[in-house]
DNA sequence: CGGGACCTTGATTATCTTCAATGCTAGTGG
DNA sequence: CCACTAGCATTGAAGATAATCAAGGTCCCG
């Protein structure tokens, strides 16, 4: 009987997220699979929440489904500040302002406190890989904000839905999907609208516009990047790289 | 001729802006103190870029003026992603996409290298109190870039004004500012549009809006908060601690 | 006095929201 | 197998919000 069935197949995605922003050598992959020998899944039906206000569950580790973090207005409006895939570790405390996490999707996870420390000891020893690789991820979080902050901000509708489908794409390739021009998108257009500060009609109207424009396909919850230079011109942004 | 005079006064806004995050100990105090004996102050003229793009200056302590950063598009559209006081200590490495970090208005600044390796080797020590307090400006850092998001992504002009006048008010507290009521707005109509995502015009139109509701006075680069309660109303947001 | 930077105003147009239906599809129970 | 329902996508029309265009106006400074 194994000690340990090979690679942890619950920290898969997390090493493909890791991996994309440089190599972790064998040690720092000991170190993070081990991080979460202990660690059991957790299940969340779409739509309930992982933390709100005060409540937290701290640093959970996605594993599968898509979870959202978002700020409800009083008034019922919401805007979405982040989605998070596969291999993604949510920083589900909210400590910042009144955010609200949920499962947008199905969703299963498992608590992340070990490597979160782990992690973050690792920043502090120079020439630690995974260290190294944890401050560019921690790095690229607030990179992912600052894009957003422009997406809202100076875009147009059309501009917006282009640059996020572009983004999503860049997570969904991190966290190991096969097609570069394939995005998996199982979640209502609403949570888009959301997401890009729209009325989910006008997201409605801007998703059609970008297929009458030939640049996407869409349908069934799959979108087809048929025009990725189209997009990335779209957008006004680098986003997006190779096909 | 004294080595140095007494209570370092290039530190005295960053030491005010810690303290409101908590409070640092004789011990922590020397420590934020003695990071800039080497440093001296840089003027910066106003427009003038600290970084751009690639090139970067490091981390820097603000000691007077502003500084605001941003991303510019191709097409010379501008989103402001944050305005900087006396006391923050701005992380002008554009690491994060292609982010330009510029002085605002006449502004000085010193090199905070020292004082940032001291503060992240300080939030590793269990109960250092420059290691909590750091680690609470950073996480209200986070905090701010969310509720950048959220004023651009979900509220009116009208309400994302009132939203920014609050956020810059508890930054000048912060920062170390007497009058809780009267916030120093040292800046062009057309940069707060930059950081609101509107045009000069309806920016200028808003600010007038605020003016006849009674919520505000403005002008000579100041603007009195004369219903601070109504302001917090009208921005939909739990800002503006205790007038 | 002239020039430049900034603020203000009016008129017009573009973008996006809201409201109110109508379709579509998958799951459910009779 | 077939209504029946619920959730999501789509459409049209009307209205609100903000951008754009084009002038003036004000203030400060050389």
């Amino acid at each position: 009987m194994s000690i340990r069935p090979s690679p942890t197949p619950l920290t898969a995605p997390l090493e493909r997220l890791l991996s994309s922003f440089g190599v972790l050598d064998e040690d720092a992959l000991d170190r993070v699979r081990s991080s979460f020998t202990q660690a059991a899944e957790t299940p969340h039906a779409q739509g309930v929440e992982l933390a709100r206000d005060g409540r937290s569950t701290g640093p959970r580790l996605l594993t599968h489904g898509w979870i959202a973090r978002g700020v409800h207005l009083a008034d019922g409006r919401l805007q979405i500040v982040d989605l998070h895939l596969p291999g993604e570790v949510v920083h589900a405390e909210p400590d910042f302002g009144d955010l609200a996490v949920w499962a947008a999707t199905e969703a299963r996870t498992a608590c992340a406190a070990q490597f979160w420390r782990e992690a973050e000891r690792a920043r502090l020893r120079d020439g630690d890989r995974l260290g190294i690789v944890w401050t560019a991820v921690q790095a690229e979080d607030i990179a992912r904000l600052i894009r957003h902050v422009v997406r809202l901000g100076r875009l147009s509708a059309y501009e917006r839905t282009a640059h996020l489908l572009l983004e999503l794409r860049d997570k969904q390739r991190r966290s190991g999907a096969p097609d570069p021009l394939r995005l998996e998108l199982p979640i209502a257009q609403e949570i888009l609208a959301d997401m890009l500060g729209l009325s989910a009609v006008h997201m409605n109207r801007t998703l059609q516009e970008l297929r009458r424009s030939g640049l996407i396909e869409y349908r069934g919850g799959w979108v087809d990047l048929c025009d990725l230079e189209g997009l990335r011109r779209a957008a006004h942004a680098p986003l997006g790289d190779k096909g």
